[in-house]
DNA sequence: CGTGCGGCCCAAGAT
DNA sequence: GGGCCGCACG
């Protein structure tokens, strides 16, 4: 669709929107209608409370840019996850086929600058590689990859070997990042969040001139770096008038969770604020950890003259009175936010319940029989969610899911792409993306019988030069011990590299290779086998293999699932989410894992209080997810790691500070299962003990 | 120079 | 249980 014909489009008559926005409540369609005249298109706040239709709003708004004629191609839509950026895409071409029917049938062409920061950056990097003398063909490490990375260039400038220890590798990289993100000197990092560190202030400089130094030598960016070149290219004047023009329209979805680097990239293509919407929640933010500030929407309004416009959205559509009552009063607890009480009309006789359970174990068995009990009221699986801080804590419910045969799909902590097999196959394709990748190949090139570190860095150092990588593989000599291996990767690798059967079908190739040695190092080969069919299955959603491996490591899939594989779509399943992972997200009924301090707050985040405030908004996000049914379960007692087999050792939780006795009767409290009263758990402790002592005499 | 083994420390959230 | 490091062997 070319802008032209858009706005031909665009200047017939459009009588849907009005009819459309009448859907809207008064802010709503403020926030959607704003600028519309064209004499006041300054900057635009929407604070969005939890629940308040946000995503229908901005899809609006979109839905309005376009019915007045602005042309798609240059409308930026920044969002905090490939997801969003789908749900936000699709909602808006709903919102166009409705307009007219004539836009029904390309409006899926519409947006298609909607997508993550990160993204983004990658895609217009690409884009404008060559005008800053940059391979176009570069390959992106993810968290992972940028550690090892960082550890190499440590070990080239010899810190490893010092008296005092260094700091590890991911510390390292957890400083670097900081820095760029926050956008603040080193000192001020070490001051502030890694004090132990301070005193290698000059040596960690050094790294990191080192390590930037690496990256590009080998062609690679790091996640960082996607925002880091674009914010520098947008810092060239001309290129910065360049790329605002090209979108008179940007949007940014979840704001708050934004960092400084990100805002420079929006003042660099809307330095007066024109055309540009910030969307978000103060209340939400739970990514300083990554860098974010909650400064950049607090400030946004008065960054610009005249201050940007603020709206503020408190209907809440999602949840019952009650649960609003509860979520309200928990924020209320926090120390500094825009005050704005979330109001609902759905009512409900069902306070959110706060459930006592005796340990883990029987969380896992009071969840998976209230999940059972309400799919037999009628909610599907699929509209029932079990969030929780940390990935594993969702261990033993997986186990009580699996042992009832209850299908589920799990978001956050682990992934799948971390897993040792598929990383190495990936990185097979890394090394034929771009040659002059170290991390890439240096693991590749080490699964080769016969090749350490010593010879893969030889070999890497005749790849980094060559025109021709293919020729240069072939022109090494293979490794002692190892030649029929070699000679099997060499082939692969020319084959690939000159007469590419093209994408997918490279991905079997690789995976054709790799499978023996999977067979060699591995016992639990035909497991991870299976991982590599979900690759190849996920490879052939992909265009090509630059496609593929950018977007892979930008946006991972998400979810991993039991043995049974990924659930089929039409199939229903129970979600388990990280608390994280279920930001912008919304279900029937929501269970809340270990509500105990030590998990919320996490004990790793209670040194500050920013910290503590963010755990306390990371449970305001959890229970806001709920639309009818919340209910937050509290372990008294946990097991302690680091013990011998069937120990017992365990320390007593309490109920989460958050929610303290003040504010408790906005909640149902009881305990499971129901105790009886002569159930004494004296007597089986008694009992336990004796059997252990007549199992030892067995052998005395 | 590569590989395998044993000891030590750690264990969250994720583009 | 896993990552990381140093050490001994081939």
């Amino acid at each position: 669709m070319s802008a032209a014909s858009f706005a031909r489009a665009a200047t017939a008559a459009t009588p849907g929107l009005d009819t459309l926005l009448e859907r809207l409540n008064p802010e709503q369609r403020a926030a959607a209608r704003h600028g519309e005249s064209g004499a006041d298109a300054g900057p635009l706040l929407i604070i969005a409370g939890a629940g308040s239709g946000k995503t229908n709003t901005l899809a609006h708004r979109v839905g309005c840019l376009i019915a007045g004629g602005v042309d798609p191609h240059g409308i930026l839509l920044l969002t905090f996850s490939r997801r969003a950026a789908l749900q936000m895409t699709q909602r808006v071409e709903g919102i166009v086929a409705k307009l007219d029917e004539r836009w029904a049938r390309i409006a899926h062409t519409v947006l298609p600058w909607a997508g993550t920061f990160h993204g983004i950056g990658a895609r217009l990097l690409r884009e404008y590689a060559q005008r800053y003398a940059m391979d176009p063909a570069f390959t992106i490490l993810d968290r992972e990859d940028a550690a090892d990375l960082m550890n190499l260039v440590r070990a080239d400038l010899k810190l490893s070997e010092r008296e005092q220890r260094f700091p590890l590798k991911a510390t390292c990289l957890a400083i670097y990042s900081a820095v760029v993100n926050r956008q603040v000197t080193l000192e001020r990092v070490l001051a502030e969040d890694f004090p132990w560190c301070v005193a290698w202030q000059a040596e960690l400089r050094a790294l990191f001139a080192a390590y930037v130094h690496a990256k590009q030598r080998q062609g690679v960016l790091d996640y960082d770096d996607l925002l880091l070149y674009w914010a520098h290219l947008l810092a060239e004047p001309a290129l910065a008038t360049e790329m605002g023009h090209r979108f008179s329209h940007v949007l940014v979805d979840e704001y708050q969770d934004t960092n400084a680097l990100q805002a420079t990239i929006l003042r660099g293509l809307k330095p007066d604020g024109r055309g540009l919407t910030a969307v978000g929640d103060d209340a939400q933010a739970i990514y300083a950890f990554r860098g974010a500030t909650v400064r950049n929407i607090l400030d946004f309004p008065t960054q610009f003259t005249p201050p940007a416009r603020v709206v503020t959205l408190t209907r809440n559509y999602r949840s019952t009175q009650p649960i609003l009552a509860a979520t309200n009063a928990v924020i209320g607890l926090a120390s500094e936010r825009f005050t704005k009480d979330l109001w609902s009309e759905r009512g409900s006789q069902e306070r959110p319940r706060i459930v006592t359970v005796a340990d883990d174990g029987d969380q896992a068995h009071y969840v998976a029989e209230q999940v059972l009990a309400r799919r037999e009221a009628a909610v599907a699986l699929k509209a029932q969610a079990v969030l929780f801080r940390a990935s594993s804590h969702s261990a033993m419910l997986e186990l009580e899911l699996v042992r009832r045969n209850i299908p589920y799909l799990k978001f956050g902590g682990l992934k799948f792409l971390e897993a040792a097999h598929v990383k190495d196959v990936l990185a097979f394709l890394r090394l034929l993306e771009n040659p002059r990748d170290r991390i890439a190949g240096f693991r590749v090139l080490q699964l080769l019988p016969g090749v350490g570190p010593k010879t893969a860095n030889r070999m890497l150092d005749a790849l980094a030069v060559a025109t021709d990588a293919a020729a240069a593989v072939e022109a090494l000599s293979a490794p002692a011990g190892g030649a029929l291996e070699w000679a099997q990767f060499a082939a692969t690798f020319r084959l690939l590299a000159r007469q590419s059967p093209g994408w997918p079908a490279e991905l079997e190739l690789v995976s054709r290779w790799y499978e023996p040695l999977l067979r060699q190092r591995h016992d639990n080969a035909e497991v991870r086998e299976g991982d590599l069919r979900q690759l190849e299955a996920i490879a052939s959603g992909y265009a090509s293999r630059e496609r593929f491996l950018t977007e892979l490591t930008l946006d991972p899939p998400g979810a991993t699932s039991d043995d049974a594989g990924v659930p089929m779509k039409d199939e229903d399943y129970l979600i388990l989410s990280t608390i994280h992972s279920a930001k912008g997200q919304e279900w029937r009924a929501v269970y809340v894992l270990n509500a105990v301090d030590g998990c919320i707050p996490s004990d790793l985040a209670t040194g500050t209080t920013a910290e503590i405030e963010e755990e306390r908004r990371l449970l305001y996000v959890a229970m806001t997810r709920a639309k009818d049914h919340l209910t937050i379960i509290v372990p008294q007692r946990f097991y302690v790691h680091q013990q011998g087999r069937r120990g017992d050792r365990h320390v007593y939780a309490a109920r989460t500070r958050f929610i303290p006795d003040a504010i408790a009767d906005r909640f149902e409290l009881s305990g499971w299962p129901q105790v009886a009263p002569d159930a004494s758990p004296c007597t089986s402790q008694a009992a336990a003990i004796d059997l252990a002592a007549r199992m030892r005499g067995m052998w005395t």
